[in-house]
DNA sequence: GTTTTTACGTCAGCCATGTTGACTTTTATC
DNA sequence: GATAAAAGTCAACATGGCTGACGTAAAAAC
């Protein structure tokens, strides 16, 4: 266990480290959304509108349901976020092409334009961190996030370069 | 940079790269808070709770002033959560000894007990992701996530043995 | 071809948690 | 004694979760 300075009371250590991962956690997270924020509350729209706007750039063509396996939240909730987002022009809706009961999702233009401006920022802060830490310490980076995150996510970052097939089946769709 | 499987494709990697970073830190993070929240709806409580807890069970005796450059919240929001968490029994004030206007916050018996059942899970969690990981990565995850978050709270995560010191001066207080 | 299931939407209302702005009380400090 | 700081309070508002109930259209199953 990456020996650690003076001491060694494993006990100790084992209990401080695991707080102190809980708080990097807490730390990262909220510095980590805090400039992208600012820049939706310009627009009215909240950290919950980038996650769409995220999630709709990274995979066109994404259906309702699978926002709703990646996101965990009600549809309710989701619906609410996309009439917006569709209302005032950053997402557009067309009919699946084999199943027409699906809408599906993509950005629009001025939908691409605000992603690039969210996720510019988050990507220097990601890229700053990357660069001071070192190559290995980003692959450590990498196996421990993954390690904590549900099993049926894990797939979408297997090393590759197609776009991720979004997991498993539905999980809670109104509840 | 880590030397990934087949292509090579230096800008695709690192927009790739990047990306797949945004996502370790929201599906981790979802997932992190997943069940803790559970256990606070039980209680009528939310996540915002569960920092206090957090915060005041980590550091007994933190002032209000303290905890709110920490949570980077407005006193109006703490003030609600603080008051509920007091009147609830978790939570219990006293006077500062040198200055008498600070409120010293500290964990109840019950508060310790809610604090316990809470982290204790997220203890669990990180303690499999770690081992899962192993203690280079370990290293490597700490250094990305130190690099993430904003200079003055950094030094809360030197190596040490002692309670962390709560970094600078305050930082907006009611804005 | 009827029935059932699925994908999605909608209305209404509740709660937690953030915000702003204005004002008060108590205590330290100059 | 005046000023500043730590904390609290009241009021009002927005976001984004939630639940429950109901609706519609298309696909799938029988």
């Amino acid at each position: 266990m990456a020996d650690v300075k003076t001491g060694y009371n494993p006990l100790f250590l084992r209990e401080e480290e695991l707080r102190q991962a809980m708080e990097l956690l807490f730390f990262a997270y909220r510095d980590f959304t805090r400039v992208p924020d600012q820049i939706l509350a310009k627009h009215g729209f909240g950290r919950a509108h980038h996650r769409v706007i995220y999630f709709v750039g990274r995979e066109p063509g994404i259906t309702v349901s699978e926002l709703l396996r990646l996101l965990q939240i009600t549809k309710q909730s989701l619906s609410r976020l996309l009439s917006q987002l569709v209302r005032e022009g950053f997402i557009q809706q067309s009919p699946g092409a084999q199943d027409r009961r699906q809408r599906r999702l993509e950005l629009t233009e001025q939908g691409r334009a605000l992603e690039r401006e969210l996720s510019e920022n988050q990507r220097r802060l990601i890229a700053a961190a990357y660069r001071e830490a070192g190559a290995e310490a980003v692959e450590g980076f990498r196996r421990v996030m993954l390690g904590m995150i549900e099993e049926g996510d894990r797939r979408r970052f297997d090393r590759r370069e197609g776009q991720p097939e979004s997991g498993a089946g539905p999980r809670r769709l109104t509840r």
